[in-house]
DNA sequence: GCGCTATCGTTCGAATTTGAACACCGGGTA
DNA sequence: TACCCGGTGTTCAAATTCGAACGATAGCGC
């Protein structure tokens, strides 16, 4: 890499942006599923998985790859949706090594009453900005670019 | 807001395309930061914003702000820098409350230092990947989200 | 079967973040 | 002057996150 090749005016305002944006949403995001729900951002988008999933079960790494989180922290998580009462552990029988979070009647429950709220405010602060072609465009940009990133193992340390 | 308007594929593509770009992308940053300069994403902006400010100072409220982190977590992180020698603190003359944090001449040079390594990886990752039209697009759309969302004072709780 | 490597989930201590007090002081107002 | 209000930065405990190490076990080649 020669000498660095520094961000153009738009580049820079689009970086920023997107800085801006993500921290400010994750922040409104959290505020509001903790006042509504009881549950952080993550312990949310954890909740979401399992409920996407077949059978509303998926096996601990699996989870942690699906919402970026590091293994440990996850089972830290876990431990405390348990203790609510929102996801059981089930052991697999195939592999002894392997454990499945559920998502329990309650978890659902709770999910489903957090969900609309949680949806509105997405839109409202992002989706319903944007004009047709920005979503577009965002949805094609970043896509690849999360793909990417998604893609080389090396950097990643895997899924962490 | 009568029944749920759920998300559709293409607008939910584009909300999960953005969530993990930002998580990865913020992943990545703070990878090659610690890595290269042995400064967290965090710090690395704290120092980005002093340094782009006049004379290299702010007030520790207009920082926190400016990085969108709470006053205390910013006493934390400026306790380090300053431990680090990275930054100083300075008591304002004409408000004895106030304290100024100023970038040390070692901060620059660190800075300097891993600006351009921070540079090319924002590119590699996100810039470069993006077309103009999804550049432009990406700096419209979120910029108008993150000005609306800095604007109405009353759920941001002030600037945290 | 034996040994080796990789994966799985957990554990542990340290680092960081959070949110609610707190002490301090400037600026108004009586 | 005395009083309160609002903003400033800090402190503190609790919650969360991180990263390395660990014990257990599958999968593979021999």
């Amino acid at each position: 890499m020669g000498r660095p090749r520094w961000l153009s005016a738009e580049e820079k305002r689009a970086w920023t942006a997107f800085r801006t944006t993500a921290t400010l949403l994750h922040q409104r995001m959290d505020q509001q599923l903790k006042r509504d729900a009881g549950l952080s951002h993550l312990q949310y988008e954890i909740l979401a998985r399992l409920s996407g999933a077949p059978d509303g079960e998926l096996r601990m790494a699996e989870l942690a790859c699906a919402v970026s989180n590091s293994k440990s922290g996850l089972t830290y998580q876990i431990g405390q949706l348990e203790q609510a009462g929102l996801v059981r552990r089930r052991a697999c029988e195939s592999d002894p090594r392997a454990v499945y979070a559920v998502l329990t009647d309650e978890g659902t429950a709770l999910l489903e009453g957090a969900a609309p709220g949680h949806v509105a405010l997405v839109r409202e602060l992002l989706i319903d900005v944007l004009t047709p072609e920005q979503l577009r465009a965002l949805a094609d940009g970043l896509g690849e670019a999360s793909r990417r990133m998604l893609a080389d193992g090396d950097t990643s340390a895997g899924c962490l």
